[in-house]
RNA sequence: GUCCCGUUCGUCUAGCCCGGCCUAGGACACCUGGUUUUCAUCCAGGCGACAGGGGUUCGAAUCCCCUACGGGAUACCA
């Protein structure tokens, strides 16, 4: 059996943004699921739209996302020049054998290639079987005497073996063209299989590079972990068939194949990229997780060199299962690091009402004082014991504590945090939130 | 307009090819309750769909036809 060569061909005129990414991604998962290659090929022949910033942002996408291609910019291979603008000559010698094949014609300055009017039958690994007919001649090189997408396309899926073609629905009734072309060049047709489109989050249509969300750059821009956003993209028209969607992506590429590919659209829904990434932050490898957010705090000043090391362990590790995203760790946090935090109005005012905090903390404060263990159980038997000998819930000791050390309703969970928070500073805090509030 | 593709909870989808196991399963979101409180975790429960109409069949989400709706293509863009 041969090798399976697919490509994912861009033109660099815009940003990278999530169509191409899960088309890319497709081409990619079915390359490595296959041991086959995958080409990168730049389909650059609009010299007017193409810019250089946008090839360097795609190429980044690309890794920042995992997808390594075997052939194709910066990595080279036997099928070049990779750039469509360097294959001119490729494209002049293709354009000869079918003007000697009487399949052209010149008109008004312009190659058009003439049409057999027969039905095209595509034998799509997604839909099925689909057929359509072309029935217009179609320019093929352009008055300037540059070359058309539907020519290059074919040309190069013919000179460099592609054996499938994976790309979006939007190109299907182009397929019927691109037959007409691999057949006037007596070429071997590769499989076809056309993936659905990625609809906008709101309104009508697919997603464009304008929409909310649709740019590869605004998540990295975001700190979004790439694993998380691969895999959603990977389930945007495509299911593993379980019931687990969170899945490695050793075990997607296992899965994943043509059959899988759904033929609706699907549309776009960032609460569950946000889902799905909150998931990967909770599974983040503790050296890994720190890597991430230690530039953070230290760009949002709240990290110190002074910190110490053990402590700041500690921390990270406690506020990891609460947290929902990468950039909102400086917020978590900041209260374990500096003195000087806000104190948020509303759960104050909430605080207050609820009876007579003061009373509650300096009754807390003796307790603490004369507990030695400081650990989450030693403080949650303190608690409890306390609670039970007032005939209390727990509970209400739980905002006072939380508020007077942290000034926030919300948080880790209690225990660990007044332990972690340590008992130096938490009495301290707390003697500072009575005499401040009395 | 013409051609092509599609249509299961608000969204992503399982089931459809090979009709009965489907009083249609899961996930996100939402709602309710629980847990270490407010909540941003976690757990339990709830809400919620086979686009409509005709066939075929003992039986249809599953097969066929029509309609409606959605998407795409109709460039000397890719």
């Amino acid at each position: 059996m041969s090798e399976v060569r697919v490509r994912f061909a861009p033109s660099p005129t815009g940003f990278f943004h999530i169509g191409s990414a899960r088309t890319a991604l497709f081409n990619w998962l079915f390359a490595r699921h296959t041991k086959g290659k995958l080409i990168l090929r730049i389909e650059d022949t609009d010299a007017e739209r193409n810019t250089p910033e946008a090839l360097q942002d795609l190429l980044d996408g690309m890794r920042w996302l995992g997808m390594d291609w075997d052939e194709g910019p910066e990595v080279g291979g036997n099928f070049g020049p990779y750039f469509q603008s360097q294959r001119s000559k490729i494209y002049d010698e293709y354009l000869e054998k079918l003007r000697v094949a009487g399949h052209v014609y010149d008109h008004e300055g312009a190659v058009f290639f003439k049409v057999s009017g027969k039905h095209q039958v595509i034998d799509d690994q997604v839909r099925g079987r689909v057929e359509r007919k072309e029935e217009k001649d179609f320019i093929i090189f352009r008055s300037n005497g540059s070359p058309v997408f539907h020519f290059v396309n074919v040309v190069d899926d013919i000179s460099m073996g592609i054996t499938h073609i994976i790309r979006g629905e939007d190109h299907l009734s182009n397929t019927s063209k691109h037959l007409e072309l691999f057949n006037a060049f007596e070429a071997k047709v590769p499989k076809f299989a056309h993936i659905p489109l990625i609809l906008k989050q709101q309104g009508s249509g697919k997603m464009s590079k304008r929409d909310e969300g649709a740019l590869i750059e605004h998540y990295q821009k975001n700190l979004f972990l790439k694993d998380a956003v691969r895999n959603y993209l990977c389930l945007l028209g495509w299911n593993p068939k379980t019931e687990e969607e969170i899945l490695p992506i050793k075990e997607i590429i296992h899965k994943f194949d043509f059959p899988g590919i759904n033929k609706d659209n699907a549309r776009f829904d960032e609460k569950k990229m946000a889902f799905i990434n909150t998931q990967y932050v909770h599974k983040l490898p503790i050296s890994n997780y720190k890597k991430l957010v230690l530039p953070i705090l230290v760009k949002e000043g709240i990290l110190t060199n002074e910190i110490d090391e053990e402590y700041l362990n500690r921390v990270l590790q406690l506020c990891q299962e609460k947290l929902k995203s990468l950039p909102l760790i400086g917020d978590f946090t900041a209260y374990f690091f500096q003195e000087s935090y806000e104190e948020d109005a509303k759960t104050k005012e909430k605080l207050f009402k609820k009876g007579s905090p003061i009373e509650v903390l300096q009754e807390l404060l003796t307790i603490l004082e004369n507990l030695h263990d400081f650990s989450s159980e030693s403080l949650e038997n303190a608690i409890h014991s306390l609670a039970e000998k007032n005939g209390v819930k727990a509970s209400s000791y739980f905002l006072p504590m939380r508020f007077s050390t942290t000034g926030k309703g919300g948080g880790p969970s209690i225990f660990g945090l007044i332990s972690v928070l340590g008992k130096d500073r938490v009495l301290k805090r707390m003697e500072r939130f009575i005499k401040e509030n009395s």
